[in-house]
DNA sequence: TACGCAGTGATATGTTATAACACTTCTGGG
DNA sequence: CCCAGAAGTGTTATAACATATCACTGCGTA
């Protein structure tokens, strides 16, 4: 069963439609964006609209913040809980998931410190980004 | 030599300002925190003023930006360039400063993905926040 | 002197995010 | 059915973070 199937999962139309929008944006894009789509789909046109519905997508593991973007993504494995790890392309913008073991995981220990979640994310060039010097 | 000492190094009023507010916080610290105490010191009350300072010090290894906190710290070894890793206290925000190899490489690697720069960010309890259940 | 450059001052604006409160809808227990 | 609480939404306002732009100053140098 993933997430997504759920029955504690309450998809409302705004969630629905924010979720969608990220799916089909393959790219990291940032709440006042998905505001403006929401807004041409008659389904809010505030702030707090977008950022709850994207705080519910979030903490249920259907989409990801990149800190380094201020900006959100559609999960690409929903179905099992995980600390995601990205490349982000400064160019395209494009992001793509992985996953990876924490690498602080000995430093933590070492100074006692308890880490809850660690973010993780590359910034570099996508392959169809890298042109030939021209 | 260090950075610090480097001769390209150009410290004005206001750069070195930021800096040593930074040093005496031992903690991640809001631009807007910084300017409060700028303008406190006469040094500039406007947020241009502080972001080129910290642009400044950020470029030239002195400080990190916290992407989780949009926030940023001063460099705990300002000697040698390198991609900082962060133990962040969700409580106190203190900031520890490790470093760490970048755990994507493989996935980079694999993907064709040219990697510049990676954040890392472990989010937790410092030791002394780590309070015996109440 | 004239020029170019780095730094700064100042104004305005753009972008991201949350607080607060009212109202509605859903859901389970009596 | 009826009610009470929980969850969701609408709405206003504001906080917090960041940059664009243009003018001006001081300084090194041709
Ligand atoms: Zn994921
Ligand atoms: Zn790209
Ligand atoms: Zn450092
Ligand atoms: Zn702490």
């Amino acid at each position: 069963m993933t997430h997504a199937e759920r029955a504690d999962l309450r998809l409302t139309p705004v969630r629905r439609r924010v979720l969608e929008i990220l799916l089909e944006s393959h790219a990291a894009m940032g709440a006042y964006d998905i505001l403006a789509r929401l807004k041409a789909d008659g389904l809010g046109d505030q702030p707090p609209v977008v950022y709850r519905a994207l705080s519910y997508l979030v903490e249920h593991g259907l989409a990801h913040r990149i800190e380094r973007l201020n900006a959100f993504v559609a999960c690409a494995r929903p179905e099992d809980a995980h600390d995601p790890a990205f490349m982000i392309c400064r160019t395209c913008r494009s992001v793509h998931e992985s996953t990876v073991a924490t690498p602080l995981d000995h430093a933590a220990r070492a100074s006692g410190f308890e880490i809850e979640r660690t973010v993780i994310e590359a910034e570099g060039l996508c392959p169809a980004c890298q042109e030939p010097a021209p």
